[in-house]
DNA sequence: GTCTATACATGGATAGAC
DNA sequence: GTCTATCCATGTATAGAC
């Protein structure tokens, strides 16, 4: 492994358990045995560093969400849309053991603490292919503006991002009031149906 | 006005432009016109800041909350248990203006910034009218089991503050692409109506 | 090209004088 | 109760070794 991966494995682990703020660049490089002053010199700096870490599994996740949206049939329901993003998400687990989970908690916390930097380079990145996703699902709820459509795939998006965020804190409470555990899976399963309805709503 | 208030309202407005993170100390105390150890005298520490911030709207939200759960009817509809939530949240743009918005965007900052701390004080400050909510809102899906309703109003909660979190960046896109602004009445009026379906979907 | 050692400015926190 | 001086950790930058 050369010294830019060491540093990437080593930053998504801490900056999962920890977030991005929290975790320092000594943490980091310590922990991946490398020279304080190599991650300024691999990425420049802190928020570079962030935006590689995510990279790492977009690259892998949206030319799949591509692919599977491009198999829709013409009139896919609004759920049947959301569904297709799943896929492309669970692959994200052979990157790494719990990938899914860990991006999804990355990108909840970078969304809330890199004040529209992460935004702004998912939109120039990977912009065609979520354009594609919007087209599919408005044609799925026609009745909903453009407008209305586009907050309500934001408020999608808070509902999962936040939800991945707190993942560990909502689990240890569902845990001790409900004697279970809830896996990534089982999470998603919850939130489909909810998102789905309210994107749907007339 | 005394040093512990100048502190606050100075910080208020620098967490909710800047996020927690990305004001410090300094900034706070040579905006409030006190010295630096005061922050630390009066507060112990910056967490402790932020939720002496938050606290002032708390305050001020739950018990006018309260009051609006204890006036629903029996058979409210879960549409109707959220719109109680909107005058309690409008009655906080009378501690300054745009307080509603502020608090909103403090609220979504603060539970990603704060590592749950945050979550825990909400809980045991506020436990029992949340708990009345929960228990309205339950009324209005008897079909949801209360695990299910458990993650339901966690994706709402999230879908709220990530979107406040963001509400500057948002409105700036509606704006460029839809051609007129966006309050934060407007934005509650699209978002009630997504939350109350996404709740009761069967 | 890579990496190491180190310097620098700024952050939160604290001890102790008044 | 308030302020000064100071401590230690952090992000970043750079000079120079290999």
């Amino acid at each position: 492994m050369d010294t830019k991966t060491k540093i990437i494995t080593a930053a998504e682990r801490l900056f999962a358990e920890q977030g991005f703020a929290q975790t320092s660049m000594r943490e980091i490089t310590s922990k991946a045995e490398v020279n304080l002053a190599a991650v300024n010199y691999h990425f420049g700096n802190k928020n570079n560093l962030i935006q590689a870490v995510l990279k790492r599994y977009f690259d892998c996740f949206m030319p799949i969400l591509d692919h599977s949206l491009n198999e829709l049939e013409d009139h896919a329901s609004a759920m049947q849309v959301l569904e297709s993003c799943v896929v492309p998400l669970r692959s994200l687990d052979g990157i790494r053991n719990q990938g899914c989970a860990l991006f999804l908690l990355l990108l909840g916390r970078g969304y809330n603490e890199t004040q529209g930097h992460l935004r702004r380079f998912i939109q120039s990145e990977y912009g065609n292919t979520l354009n594609k996703l919007i087209a599919n699902l408005h044609q799925s709820v026609p009745w909903v503006s453009a407008e209305t459509l586009f907050w309500r795939l934001h408020f999608a998006l808070g509902s999962l991002v936040f939800t991945m965020a707190a993942q560990t804190a909502l689990a240890e409470i569902v845990q001790a009031d409900f004697k279970h555990a809830t896996t990534t899976n089982d999470m998603l399963n919850t939130l489909l149906p909810f998102l789905a309805q309210g994107i749907s709503a007339k």
